[in-house]
Formats: C-alpha cells, structure tokens, sequence
DNA sequence: TTGGAAAGTCAACAAGGCTGACGTAAATTC
DNA sequence: GAATTTACGTCAGCCTTGTTGACTTTCCAA
C-alpha cells in the first residue's frame, strides 16, 4: 500500500476516487441549485437572476463591472439579466459619485425580499447537509473546493470572504 | 458559545458559515467544468455531451432510459446529444437482446479516446486539490456533497458506486 | 482637448434546456 | 388475439442564458 513519507495512504487519490468525487460533484451541485431554481420557476427569472442577486446582496453598492468578474458572463448577457431585475424593481441602479460613469447596484426592498426567500432556501439545505456531516467534514469540504478553483476565482472568492 | 451535547461547536452552522459553503460551490464548480469545457469548444460538442459520455464509460452498454434518469433531462434534450454522438462515431447504439425495445449504449474507440481525455483533464484538477487537501478532507467533501443531494440523487450516485 | 475606459444597446446566433404531438416496434396484459 | 403500455425516436416551437461584433454615450485623466 502506497504510504507518503508522512505515513499517509496515497489511496484516496486512485481515479476510482477520483471518479467518485467527480461524480459526487455533478450530483450535489444539482441538489445545490434545486430549491432556488423550484422558487424561480413560474417567476420570470432563472439562475442567471438568482446570481446577480446575490451578489449584490453580498456586495452592496457593487459595479457592474465588479459584477461582471464575479460571474464570468459577458456585459450584454449580465446587462440582460440586470435590466430586467431594474424594471421589476428589484435592483437599483445609480451613477457614481465619485466616479460617474460607474453604476452602483443596491437591492431594492422588494429585491431583499426575493434574495431572502432564494437564500433561506439555499441556506437550509446546506444547514442539513452541515449537519449530517459535522464539523470536520465541512472544514474538508471548503478545503477540497478552494483547492479546486481556478486561481482567479480563488482570489475572488477570498475577496469576498474577507469583505463580509 | 453554543456547544452540542457531543460538545462540539455550533459555529460551523452560522448563516456566515453557510454563505461561504454556497459561494465555495459556486466558485469550485467553475473550476471543475473549466477543463473539459476548453477541450470541447471548437469540437461541437458542450458539456451535455461530456455528460452523456461520461455515464456511457462509466455504465457501458446503459438503456437511453437509464440515462435519461441519471442525467434528469427530457428524451429530446438527451437524443439530440446522442444523435450526433452516433452519427459521428462516438458512440454505438444497439438494440437490446432480452427486450428489443431497449437501445444499450457503448462508446467506440473513438468514443474511448475522448472520453480519456476529458476526464484525464478533469481528474488532474481534482487530483491535485485532493492532493492540497489531504485524505481526511477529501472524506469530508464527499460527506458533505452527498448530504447536500436530493433522495432520488443520492440513489443515482449510490447505485453508481456500487456498480463500478 | 483628446484618448480611452466604463457602461449601455442593438442584432444575430448557438447550446441546451423545455413542452406537445405523433409514430413505431415490442412487450405485456386482458 | 386484441388492446394497452413501454421504450425510443422525431418534428416543431419555445425559453434562458451564454456568445461575438459593432456602435454610442458619458466622462475621467493625461
């Protein structure tokens, strides 16, 4: 049995549990985007709005560009999105002060409502999940996806780790 | 502090915890789909069909219907991915035996060569972020990830498992 | 004052979901 | 043996959400 120099089995990095892992992926991320999905369908919205609010949420007062590195979407597909949740009332767009060619996005009370009734679902199926699993294995699980992700979205994600 | 009976920490679970669970998913599922999808561009081929070869590797000589409910997708949605698998040679499709109404699926060797390099690709970020993370990580991860699956989900990854 | 960045818009297109309707062959049930 | 159900395929049309390309407006900063 492959063992490091630390004493570690090197096992759990054959492709059977790579695979696994993988797939293990490809479901949760389903159940993951279900509740809100279930929430917004019927609505006119979709994925796509649930992303920008929640990020604006996150964000206050965020640019559109800002925005626009987080989702990794083109400004015409974000525009999109965008312009629909302005009309609807949910988000509120304002020139900035400072510097004027920026928007700054804020939810509106309305937008606050949704983004809440979207999260407290999302939240409470990762609470469960918490749960289940422990305290341990949820430290595991932030590690393996932070180890994951690009370099780029790593840096962003931090970002926004420390800002909240 | 809040202490279970066990005496471990509830901080785990605060609505912080959680929110930085949910963006870590959002995030690390970026980087999981990034490789195979730079492969896939310029074919003409997306990450449906990745999908669809991927369970045909891993479950060879499956029933269209089998796949339809592990990939929860309608039959149009998926024939229109298996038609052009077949017709370029990826993937063989054979009427079933026992019940001729079935079509059992397999991947050519064509089909075996793509399918290496796709999941050689996506199996090296995932090496590597279980390799960062260390085996008792990766055990929780994948606690986590199945507990965060729908019922019917978990069944689906369950049966896989077992099966490979 | 002028170059370039930030933001927005229009048009066109593609992938990949969806529904509904219909057809065919084979298996199952009555 | 007839009727029904199942598995699969297909046509047509729609929606969301992504893309490129071209263009305008605004406005900061060198």
């Amino acid at each position: 049995m492959a063992e490091t120099p630390g004493g570690e089995s090197l096992l759990f990095l054959t492709d059977e549990q790579l695979r696994k892992g993988i797939e293990a992926m490809f479901f949760a991320y389903r159940g993951f985007t279900a509740d809100p999905d279930r929430i917004l369908e019927g609505m006119d919205y979709g994925r796509a709005h649930h992303r920008a609010i929640h990020f604006i949420h996150r964000s206050p007062g965020t640019t559109v560009s800002n925005l626009l590195s987080i989702l990794g979407v083109t400004k015409q597909s974000l525009n999109r999105v965008l312009r629909t949740l302005i009309e609807d009332g949910l988000v509120r767009s304002e020139k900035g002060k400072v510097d004027a060619r920026e928007r700054h996005l804020h939810l509106t009370d309305k937008g606050q409502m949704l983004e809440r009734e979207l999260s407290d679902a999302q939240r409470a199926r990762m609470r469960a999940a918490y749960r289940a699993a422990g305290p341990q294995a949820v430290a595991g699980f932030r590690q393996v996806l932070e180890a994951m992700m690009d370099p780029e979205m790593r840096r962003q994600y931090n970002r926004l780790k420390e800002g909240g």
